[in-house]
DNA sequence: GTCTATAGAATGATAGAC
DNA sequence: GTCTATCATTCTATAGAC
């Protein structure tokens, strides 16, 4: 009945520890990232050992060498998603020129870099849907968000303060952009034939409306501009 | 492994039957309904007939009277969650007299009647996560989309053939809000502080400013006027 | 490190009394 | 209609061989 129970014993013995970030390619994060596959698609209850096992074509018992239990697997799987998602972020703000073109790149990564991003939405609605609650893993959703808010916003700022764009209140446009990007991801999967590209594009020229920004094609006509086809 | 099988013996015996929507209040619907908020709050594998059973004050078997598996009751669940949130959409297009009234109620609608559009959301997408497909419920979540861009973009349509509203596309308009709306669902759930009315209000204030209609408040400073201690 | 074998618990579902 | 009792299956997890 409660599943992902707190309850989780003790690590012992001589087994390859916790978040041993150190080697860059070991073999629990190996595991852990085809858990992460098959938990983002279905979800924890629904994925069973033997599930995580045959995708990787070893045996159940394999797991628990590297993982204590079940939970510790998704508690690893999450961390990983997590990784991931900010693997992009984190590359994103090292080429920090014009505020305009992170905020594009940025929209870009969900086009073409959906995958670990997706993944993360899907495994945190699974995750807080479960009643136990994981504190790592609570620090590392807030985190996540934090973080998307806070480029974003920064982004928004330094532009207006550049002049480059309209004085628009630039936590409020962050919140908007990323809620919408969640809105995308969770499309994603609910309709098959959904236009990711559409979606993200409407976006995007909905942004340069607001900051009144010319860089970008066709800032005047918002909505009207785009992709008139679609459907 | 294979949750949802498709298998499902025929539902034979002297029971209460399918979708019998005859009766205004039958056990049937509301054993549906309990089941729904669990499967909308957990999903289909991680709650448990004793989950249901508990939560009703009933035995398990009991369940097993009404339905003729768990497939079966989910199946209802899903069924009861669309005729929900349809019944809210419904009720908008009666009251047709002015677009823009519509549109602004139904924003309405989300913010306070968010629960069954909210279950609606999490359990399709909780559906879409296992491989079995059940013809009925892939019928129904897309007539639930499809309904909903029907009346946001015949709005939108009416209010421009009407000159109340900026040409804009109808369907780009229609698109951009409904995948908004559910990125605000989403997050509702991964985030529990998120701010469901504030969110909403910028999508408001985009819409008007997008329209160009001055019927309500700040249609010129879209984002900037909105919420400011939101962080 | 990886596998075989299996214990122990939980779960979906049924038969049958009331 | 609702409950008690129970079966068959599936699943997590462990012990121990290689």
């Amino acid at each position: 009945m409660v599943r992902l129970q707190a309850t989780h014993k003790a690590r012992s013995r001589g087994r390859p520890q916790g978040s041993s970030r150190t080697l860059p390619f070991d073999r629990r994060e190996e595991l852990a990232a085809v858990a992460l596959d098959l938990f983002a698609e279905r979800n924890f209850a629904a994925v069973t050992i033997k599930d995580i096992a045959s995708a990787l074509g070893v045996n159940t018992a394999l797991i628990y060498y590297y993982f204590d239990s079940k939970e510790d697997l998704f508690r690893a799987a999450i961390e990983y998603a997590v990784d991931q998602a900010f693997k992009n972020f984190r590359q994103l703000q090292a080429r920090y020129e014009n505020p305009a073109d992170i905020i594009d790149d940025w929209l870009n990564n969900h086009v073409q870099l959906y995958a670990p991003i997706h993944k993360f939405v899907k495994i945190s609605l699974d995750y807080r849907g479960s009643k136990t609650r994981i504190p790592v893993v609570d620090r590392q959703v807030r985190q996540f968000y934090d973080e998307e808010k806070r480029i974003l916003s920064g982004c928004i700022r330094q532009g207006i303060q550049e002049e480059r764009f309209r004085a628009v209140d630039p936590d409020s446009l962050a919140l908007f952009i990323s809620t919408y990007l969640d809105g995308v991801m969770v499309r994603l999967v609910i309709l098959d034939d959904f236009d990711l590209t559409q979606a993200v594009e409407l976006l995007r020229h909905e942004i340069w409306a607001q900051l009144g920004y010319a860089g970008a094609p066709t800032q005047s006509k918002p909505l009207a501009a785009a992709n008139t086809k679609g459907r």
